[in-house]
DNA sequence: GAGATGTAGGGAAAAGCCCGGG
DNA sequence: TCCCGGGCTTTTCCCTACATCT
């Protein structure tokens, strides 16, 4: 396994506190994180929360080299390159790869929304369903365009937003060299790097580097080592 | 009215983080 | 006490119906 050391931040486990904590009506000992304050249970598994503060991900997909903190978030990961899908939908027979993707799913069919907005009456089946909503109410607006500088509700609407700029100017497919014009056949894949080489924002929370252009006959990838906010703004 | 753009919500996919039992 | 593997949450962003603007 790769070792891998993302940030700087060194944490030694062995100074941090043990406490006692009251755990199945018995007092047992019990590690405190020295970072959050948080109480963790066992050491090992201290080991493994102090990651979330260091950013250490020591287990490495062989099939596609990404890195990750936890062996289980990996081995979920692996059922991506393997196309495991062991969960089936019994009402429409579905395949999901992870459990509670299935559990969440089920409630397309059920109806069930537990996540309800304390400012009307309306309930969402999902929680960030229920978040975007809730900014109707105060009017929030966290998601700005780097070109006009307009604001947006959600980073799904900002991106809806960032292809009208580039609506007449049609650009060309790397691949492909064809040029496109539609921006309806352009969409963002969910594919991205870490870093936006250009403004080193976080392209996780902001924008994606991989442009998929749809054609008539398939796909072809458009790609450019930037998000699309700052490819526009150099234009 | 038509096409472009904005708004709000539904939902899938994948990763993050934690806990407890063997 | 350890750590595997399961439980549940969070993040990201695609998609679309409908509204509104030009
Ligand atoms: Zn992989
Ligand atoms: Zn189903
Ligand atoms: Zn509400
Ligand atoms: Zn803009």
């Amino acid at each position: 396994m790769a070792q891998s050391q993302t940030r700087n931040i060194s944490v030694n486990v062995s100074k941090t506190a043990e406490v006692m904590q009251l755990r199945n009506g018995k007092t047992e000992k019990s590690y405190k994180c020295s970072v959050c304050l948080k109480v963790i249970s066992n050491k090992s598994n201290l080991v493994k929360h102090m990651r979330t503060h260091t950013g250490q991900k020591p287990y490495q997909c062989l099939e596609c080299q990404k890195d990750f903190s936890d062996k289980s978030t990996l081995s979920k990961h692996m059922r991506i390159h393997t196309g495991e899908k062991p969960y089936e939908c019994s009402e429409c027979q579905k395949g999901f790869s992870q459990k509670y993707n299935l559990v969440i799913h089920m409630r397309t069919h059920t109806g069930e929304k537990p996540h309800h907005c304390s400012e009307c009456l309306k309930a969402f089946t999902n929680k960030c369903t229920l978040v975007k909503h809730l900014r109707t109410h105060t009017g929030e607006k966290p998601y700005k365009c780097s070109v006009c500088l307009k604001v947006f509700t959600s980073s799904s609407n900002l991106m809806t937003h960032t292809r009208t700029h580039i609506d007449d100017k049609p650009y060309k497919c790397l691949a492909s060299q064809k040029p496109f014009s539609h921006k309806n056949n352009l969409a963002q894949s969910d594919m991205k790097p870490d870093q936006c080489s250009e403004c080193l924002t976080d392209l996780s929370v902001k924008s994606v580097l991989v442009t998929q252009m749809r054609t008539h006959s398939g796909n072809t990838l458009f790609q450019h080592s930037e998000c699309l906010q700052c490819f526009l703004q150099k234009r």
